[in-house]
DNA sequence: GATGAATGAGCTTTCATTCAT
DNA sequence: AATGAATGAAAGCTCATTCAT
């Protein structure tokens, strides 16, 4: 079990590190070499790992959205309300967005922009659906409660994603006045005020 | 017709062949020659309009902030209420969304994707500042009027343009599961409830 | 039309250089750059005039199996016997040889042997077809004067292409104790023997 | 079973492997880790086997050349005419090229065309003596009877060899009207007749 | 202004071979 | 003897940009 535990350890390893470069200099901007010196290893040896540049980006994003999905279930486990799920929801989403600004930045600077990069192989959503569940469960519990308005999913699904990634873009873009983290209770008061009944 | 006004046409023309290829192929994956090819020109001669691919592409989301700018320009004239004016507002999003789909996929996948390509004259969002402005405006009339709550304008930018933008992508993923013009009445209630006093 | 003659004049140029690099260093050891560096232009200019490497050798299987078939095609039309016909034949081959020995070796060491790059669109020997045509019309006359025995035409086919093939092979390898012209009278006299009545 | 004999065998069975991936797919197409998984054992573990690709090639046109030598020793060996024994080598040959066709295809595509693998220590068809040997002994021993006219060898042996190379060449370019089974007694006619006295 | 051949740098990917385990 | 991760050198191809015509 060591030799595939090291394995798995390094694919990780890259797969990180490609997150960032992706993420910061844009998917076409980042060259295998580039991934690899970052690694210290050479760009051969990546293909070892992945078939191919595409198929790196498209496991990259199912990993991104693993990790994020996670938070958002620990929240939908809590005994709280809606609003206060939206609230930590945008909280947790900020903070990784100040954390590990890679990940959010991924999903906007990689996944929804290069559409031909993830063709084959994450249509519909497939390869974020691990994230996209855990807000529709989220959405499904507060209707069920009576706290949340029922309406098309996507509706509520375009608010909350569209919104935050909206907001790291502005911080990206630094027109933001202040740290993101100082919207988190507009955003939350926003976002719920849209979606109560 | 004067030279110059003849130039400024093939510049517009120019700037339209891109505008769709750029949105529909992504920045990377068109080439010069791609768009000289859908205009019946050289690669070359197109130099003689934009110095530069990266300049081209600059000068295409200036002109479309402005198209859009100009559309909600004429919202904000309107002696209409802040709820009447984001109910247009989301309408007319959508509509270009679906008549051209290019301009609102320009902003999506292109500008918001490739930064480095804008990295040069047009940081802040400065090369927007049109369509941003027009919003600005909109949200300050709201407040005045007393009809939106005073909160800091890019809670409310990021809102309405991380929605509006988010539905879009879902609408191109194919996940939505009606026409994306049937979402307006919701949409636009839930940035009402979430912006109103 | 200076301008297409022009480029029709590079590419057979081009091809040209890409027939003796090819036949002399086989198909995959010929590079890019090699031909390029031969012809002292870029290797990227190359692909404005032959989308791929395979393209350009079955452009140049094409090319060769006209000359070939050229060379035949004249002594068809000549008023003399079949016998004399075969022995024009060996004789023309085998001076091709000596003279232009990458127009034979192209046959041997590339078409012949490299069928993955003529897979698509030289299938049926249809790339050959104008040398083959030849060599059946030389039959079908020779047939029907009653100079040579009527049997499948791929019979005598393989044994003239065969042979010839077959000694220039040996020719290449330096096993053949004199010139190979020398050989022809022999050689005419053992296919004659073969085909005639 | 000893160490050696062990190694033996698996030396004969990598030969085995590669010659029908090389025949089939080529010999640049076809990479050390492809013969190492029809095998199933480790790229690394190959060269404790044979020192590099072109040494495997090398032992594997000796190999070959050996095998189809000794059908033709059989043939030498019985008490037959020399037009019975031109039959029954035409025969044999055909025989393989439906049973084992790699065999044969060895010739034609990997050894035939590419030479820059063979050149250290095949020159002169050193490699194939073997199977030329038996040909050059079925020549002489019909010269001697009288039977076969005497000329040059290598006018008898290319036209043998390529000869039906060109018929197996042909077969494998789907050409041929019929099996090629049933162009046997045509073929060996058209080689008897040529070399007769 | 218009053309498109030409360049040159750079990209992804492949692969024989080595070597630590 | 066996593994397979690692290397490094190359290959085919692309493309923004230039420039002679």
């Amino acid at each position: 079990m060591k030799k595939e535990e090291r394995k798995a350890i390094k694919k990780e390893s890259i797969m990180q590190a490609s997150l960032e470069l992706f993420s910061n200099n844009g998917f076409h901007k980042t060259t295998i070499p580039d991934i690899a010196n970052k690694l210290k290893m050479s760009a051969g040896n990546l293909y070892n790992y992945f078939s191919s540049k595409n198929m790196l980006a498209k496991e990259i994003i199912r990993y991104t959205s693993g990790v994020l999905g996670k938070e958002i279930r620990e929240i939908n486990m809590m005994d709280i309300s809606s609003e206060e799920k939206i609230k930590r929801i945008v909280k947790i989403y900020f903070k990784i967005s100040q954390e590990k600004p890679e990940m959010i930045d991924y999903f906007l600077r990689v996944y929804l922009a290069n559409r031909e990069v993830f063709n084959d192989g994450c249509e519909g959503m497939i390869c974020v659906s691990e994230f996209m569940t855990e807000l529709m469960i989220f959405f499904d519990d507060g209707v069920s409660n009576g706290e949340l308005r029922n309406q098309d999913f996507f509706s509520a699904f375009g608010l909350f994603m569209g919104y935050l990634g909206g907001m790291v873009f502005l911080k990206g873009e630094g027109v933001l006045t202040s740290n993101i983290e100082t919207y988190t209770d507009d955003i939350a008061r926003n976002i719920y005020a849209a979606l109560r009944v």
